[in-house]
DNA sequence: TAATCATTTCGATTTTTACAGAAATTACGA
DNA sequence: TCGTAATTTCTGTAAAAATCGAAATGATTA
């Protein structure tokens, strides 16, 4: 039996699709990956369409959009010619790679716009200093903000989980902090 | 003259309003804010209309938003009646208010929803146990996630500053990590 | 307190996005 | 290689969101 005939879990996946909306998804999108997230055995398209009603069409899009993000992958069922599919389940991995994505999408072309604003700013001489300023610094925020990113994303997952239960204590290390 | 003007200026208006519907503003809540953040004097609603085309009642909307997140204040101007309005111009400032206000928003519903499934999931004897245990685990790491958050933010900017401008290096605190 | 100016609220319109269903393509097996 | 099943792409429609303009409300001062 389908997970979404649970009262829990089909409330999971309703309020799933909502916020999803507000992170960028759609609700279908958001309700497939949720369906997955939940069932504990690869599920085709066909039988995603039946538990969520929704359209084919709808849930190959969507089944497409949450492999793009690499949350959601091809299995291969022996005997079976249909494609199934099945989510991330470790939540630290899920979360990184759709972290990832977002920066790819979402911020990456807002580095290389600022960047470019830059140089043709630094030719335009009547340009007033403080929106020369102010632009250059969001660049330089934005750059900064992702490089720390890039850089603690390489850690290891289970130096980051520490510095996670560390909390606000990693600031003992930073001299002079006392905060 | 509106900075709106200088071509530089208003490519970045014009991106940050496209940039803005993929970060969870329209496009006119992400114009008047970067029209406001270039502009190194506060602008009545009236002067936001033309240098943007927008129309009042719009702008008025946008500037109610801006101001809910904390990053647009009115500013009083001595012998005008009208409102002006500047935004915050500290990014750090600006990215933390916009990080809590989304937060509140976005998470924090997520979390009272999961916790809610958590309590009733506990009731319910014949729920199969890897739904209880998956949105049990979804549970505790976006609270796990939102709790660090929470501790980090409460820390010093001069302390945070330092801790990015660490870098991956904060890894070395972490006895045994070696990356 | 009346008149004017500023702002917000409301309803209508436009634009955008999501979604369904049909048509086309692709993959597979006989 | 032909036929069938599976998937994707395309096109139109429906739903949702953004935006406008008008009307209502609120504020200021003459």
């Amino acid at each position: 039996m389908g997970v979404e005939k649970y009262p829990e879990a089909l409330e999971f996946i309703l309020h799933w699709g909502e916020m999803g909306t507000h992170w960028g998804a759609n609700r279908s999108v958001a309700q497939v990956h949720a369906l997955l997230y939940l069932s504990d055995q690869p599920l085709d398209a066909e039988a995603i369409c039946e538990a969520l009603d929704l359209a084919r069409s709808n849930v190959s899009t969507a089944l497409k959009e949450l492999q793009g993000y690499g949350i959601v992958r091809r299995t291969h069922i022996p005997g079976d010619r249909r494609d199934h599919f099945t989510a991330e389940t470790e939540l630290w991995d899920l979360f990184m790679a759709i972290t990832a994505e977002r920066k790819r999408r979402e911020i990456d072309p807002t580095i290389a716009k600022l960047g470019e604003l830059k140089d043709r700013m630094a030719a335009n001489k009547d340009l007033p200093a403080h929106v020369r300023e102010r632009i250059g610094r969001m660049h330089e925020f934005i750059a900064n903000l992702t490089g720390w990113y890039e850089q603690v994303r390489g850690l290891k997952k289970s130096t980051l989980i520490a510095l996670m239960k560390l909390g606000a204590k990693v600031a003992r290390f930073i001299p002079g902090s006392k905060d």
